[in-house]
DNA sequence: CAGTATTTTTTCGAGGCTCGAAAAAATAGA
DNA sequence: TCTATTTTTTCGAGCCTCGAAAAAATACTG
């Protein structure tokens, strides 16, 4: 239940929001600061020289501002990369990366380590990630104190509250709570989550103009994922992360899915259902993995002769168009981003899927909607879980006092 | 953008919350008012006793409480009816009715019009609309003084803001500002909700136990409707009331559906679908109406013998199912209410509905996916209605100070 | 029936917070 | 050097919430 505002918690929250600010704006002045918060000019140069005192903001050095006016000239207050860091752990088929970002967004130390994550006992899959974690954290120039939170992605479910991955396609392994895992073994506060929303918070840093309230970045890989931006919140489920789009189902009965079901819409445009179909075999067929490096000679091929390969697009383009439109019957449309190997063949894609959508009730006006596409789905996750990483420390290390009410850490 | 906390708003957010806290519990104590909302007593004391002076709660009478305990006894809070009233207007196929709703929640007066919407020009029927809230404004007995808020609710489509409806199966017309045409007419501030939103709002108010924080309510009648609730609170999309569950895709290419597309939730599972499935009739026939005496007697015939009418709610149940399928994949699955005249025909929809949502990845957990039922949709609506317009005199009305920053009306 | 225990509600002073107005600071132009 | 302009800080006023203590209202007890 809701519970009311006590009078310790306005401050909190406007201190928040004088960080977050920041963090949008860059450089903002202290003016600029009280116009984007409506709060007044007194308030915030009250809050700001706590902050400053604090190391959290830090006045920029005078010079550095563009076009002088007359009058006084503004501050710029930028967050101290020093404040803090955090560290984002991205776990990814095969391929584990770590990195550490300052507190002002910059990656300051990375590691990228190859591992056979299909195969891997669950000991040794949690071992390898609790290494490189601490690898990264034993390194002589890193200041150890500093590292206030840390953020793990995977490919898959995990629940709701961020804690756990819950099912996902580069393990056989299910349920592994890494973010209790790496919070007891290392004392940092940690969260789990979902490949997608990370995509989906990065593209709103990235490109706040284009995906801020509401759009759906989609994952055109092996399988097809989604994370939803929806009146500007990430969008998860009521139980897990939510917003399995590539299960929806696009053919009841259908073709044969990776998650052993039938008519999925990623058992037609998940990269091995192109694959398959490219191939002639059978929708019943066993799902295989396929390279990126394929995949874009697939594509190829399909460019150069309309053949079963330029057909398997077109499945893949009909699948997704009707899943969208579905989607779109209930959120109403909104821009899409497209992003992993098969985004890069989008334009294969493109026409069926706009055909298929015209066909929807939620595609009525499907000539509006806009499709981006960004082929390599990592940076853009590494980003995601660097920016929500920090997103957690704005919000609880630096606003003090009393703690969240509902609070999942102990302190 | 969001926007800091001033020191007025503090207050109004905390009356909200008191006044909030009663509703919910009838007639809480100070005590436990303190409790829920997690203020301080002294803090529930003083706006307790600015909001009986100023009329809106009022301390019930002593001796009113049930087990006397030892200890000063409590005094119980609750509503003053007379504080403010509202009214609500539900416009359905062929019928308009609106109530007069007191500040506990009481019907204080009706009136309902049959009309034949279905072929009335746009002016007579908001001539109709306008009249008949004339009719109630006017009566001798009412305080019109005391009506703060209109919410209306009609079937079908209304923009995300509640001012407008922009499509609907009662009528022809299109894009009728009906909440801004209520409010020039009457200078009452008005809302234009959707039928299923209101539906899913009145779930929440009478069994809370049930229907809190994520649940559906789906409307089985001549078309298919969803009110969904997340979070706890209403899901809209982006531009419009959102949550067309009827109108996402079943069978691309199938069926054809009252919205002129094809395969449809919908057209294989609206009174119209399973009329015409029962009939035998193809799936390219053009929907028509079939009234709710029609609709109880196919299903008295399917249960009598396995034959056509049978098989209609079969695949009724699959393309619920289904849709329910893909819907879970997105949102993880809820408990379910179903509304409306074949609701009441839900033994008949249930066993497919199960088979197939069990076929989908967000029907992992099928058994444990709960389905209530509920035949009359109307007393929902307007219940949901009212629950909304006197939220709206909750935290808009009672809670002084600065207007909402992004209000929409003008004081 | 008076006194005690118990629970609810109110009162009161302290401490914080934000705000508006005015002052101070810092610069460009005249 | 002086003035106009813009940004930032300072300061007192006004609210708000809180905790502690007091007051109020009742049941129990002998």
């Amino acid at each position: 239940m809701s519970v009311g505002i006590r009078h310790d918690d306005l401050r909190r929250r406007n201190r928040a929001m004088v960080i977050s600010a920041v963090r949008r704006a860059g450089q903002p002045s202290r003016t600029e600061i009280a116009a984007t918060t409506g709060l007044s000019h007194s308030t915030i140069s009250a809050i700001s020289s706590d902050l400053i005192a604090e190391g959290i903001l830090a006045e920029s050095k005078p010079g550095e501002t563009g076009a002088l006016k007359r009058g006084r000239p503004q501050v710029g207050l930028g967050l101290n990369p020093e404040a803090a860091a955090v560290m984002t752990v991205v776990l990814s088929l095969n391929f584990l990366s770590v990195a550490v970002i300052d507190y002002a967004g910059q990656v300051v130390a990375e590691e990228q380590r190859r591992l056979d994550t299909l195969t891997m006992p669950r000991d040794e899959l949690i071992g390898e990630c609790t290494a490189i974690v601490r690898r990264r954290l034993e390194d002589p120039d890193l200041d150890v104190q500093s590292i206030a939170r840390i953020a793990m992605g995977i490919q898959g479910i995990t629940d709701s509250q961020a804690r756990a991955m819950l099912w996902s396609p580069i393990t056989p392994l299910t349920d592994i709570a890494f973010a209790d895992i790496l919070e007891a073994e290392f004392g940092i506060p940690a969260t789990m989550e979902n490949d997608c929303n990370m995509m989906a918070v990065a593209l709103q840093w990235r490109q706040p103009e284009r995906y801020r309230d509401d759009f759906i970045a989609i994952l055109l890989s092996h399988g097809i994922g989604m994370g939803l931006v929806l009146k500007g919140e990430l969008f998860t489920g009521t139980h897990s992360s939510g917003g399995e789009f590539g299960h929806m189902i696009h053919r009841p009965g259908g073709a044969l899915c990776r998650c052993g079901r039938r008519g999925c819409v990623e058992a037609y445009a998940g990269n091995y259902a192109i694959w398959r179909n490219a191939s002639m075999m059978s929708e019943d067929a066993e799902p295989v993995d396929v390279g990126d490096a394929d995949m874009r000679a697939l594509a190829a091929r399909a460019r150069e002769t309309d053949g079963p390969e330029r057909e398997a697009y077109r499945k893949a383009g009909e699948a997704l168009g009707f899943g969208l439109g579905s989607l779109f019957a209930l959120i109403d449309p909104a821009p899409v981003a497209m992003v992993g190997v098969s985004a890069a063949a989008f334009d294969l894609i493109e026409p069926a899927l706009r055909e298929a959508i015209a066909q929807t009730a939620g595609g009525q006006h499907s000539k509006s909607i806009s499709f981006d596409t960004e082929p390599n789905e990592l940076p853009l996750i590494r980003e995601g879980c660097a920016m929500r990483a920090l997103g957690f420390v704005d919000q609880e290390i630096f606003a003090p006092g009393i703690q969240a009410r509902s609070g999942k850490h102990v302190a």
